[in-house]
DNA sequence: CCGACTTGGTTTTGATTCCGAACTCGCTTA
DNA sequence: TAAGCGAGTTCGGAATCAAAACCAAGTCGG
């Protein structure tokens, strides 16, 4: 290997999702999107962003697919942002934040809990291993190179 | 509720972790601080980052209590910046966004995959229900007000 | 039929923030 | 004595941001 490499050259699938996601605004429109938000101003309000940006910010999603641009009304022509596939399958990532956020800068009083739908518990995020059949919070992590790169 | 309430008042887990988090650099650091970089130079030659703005990010973070600043060399004096038990645990936060761009973006080719330390096998992240003890990928899941909100 | 209002933007105009390059400081090594 | 290194600081100029005004297409109230 050539020791100019660094990590901001190699294949890296956290730099990849911040090429999306990765500045001030785009995560709260995500959040807002989860949460039902799906109109130009509501986001604009809801959010307190300069309506440049979230005009830029919403077509950055849209091209990267994460959010999908509908015509909801003809006349006027009114469009409305929804999650496709892609952006749904964020809620890890957001509840990740969120539980980070709740454990160890709101800790004693999250604002919001996540509950199974089932039994109304609240619910938990973790590591599990389909082979042994555990799950774990706690970190018996670790990584290798994947396939894209011989070891 | 006054009706100019909005969810950027509204006390919020991802709008605070995003406080902390939420620039373009940021993130990035914490992922090299997981790999191991600790030197102020390693960090800027690996995400060959403007100096300056390393420098104020990486306060930030000694601040928020994310990275420690620790003498490793006293003549010259020397730091390095390590995760704190804090930092430590934004790992499901960076998990999640590596496996959302590995799923999305690098498709076929995730350049690393996590193991499960005991046994070697790729390992998932899923949430839990300690309740109903019962672990599943999909959202059966709802939301509720914490116990600091009153609904 | 006229004017005000709504949604979903674009344009323009300063104020921040960012980046690159050069400089500093304390110390070590040749 | 000079050169080099790690860890920054200090400058401009360039990109980005926010606030406010403007626009367009339609709707509603009187």
């Amino acid at each position: 290997m050539a020791d100019t490499e660094n990590n901001a050259d190699r294949a890296c699938s956290i730099q990849a999702s911040l090429d999306i996601l990765g500045d001030r605004w785009t995560i709260l429109i995500m959040r807002d999107a989860f949460r039902g938000v799906r109109r130009f101003d509501d986001f604009r309000r809801d959010l307190d962003i300069a309506r440049p940006v979230l005009t830029e910010r919403l077509k950055r999603l849209v091209v990267a697919g994460v959010l999908e641009r509908r015509l909801y009304c003809e006349r006027p022509p009114r469009y409305e942002y929804r999650l496709t596939p892609m952006g749904a399958a964020l809620s890890p990532t957001l509840v990740a934040l969120m539980r980070w956020g709740d454990e160890w800068i709101n800790h004693d009083e999250p604002p919001t809990v996540l509950v199974h739908e089932a039994c109304g518990e609240p619910l938990d995020q973790a590591f599990v291993c389909w082979h042994c059949d555990e799950t774990f919070t706690q970190s018996a992590i670790a990584s290798r190179p994947g396939n894209a790169v011989t070891h």
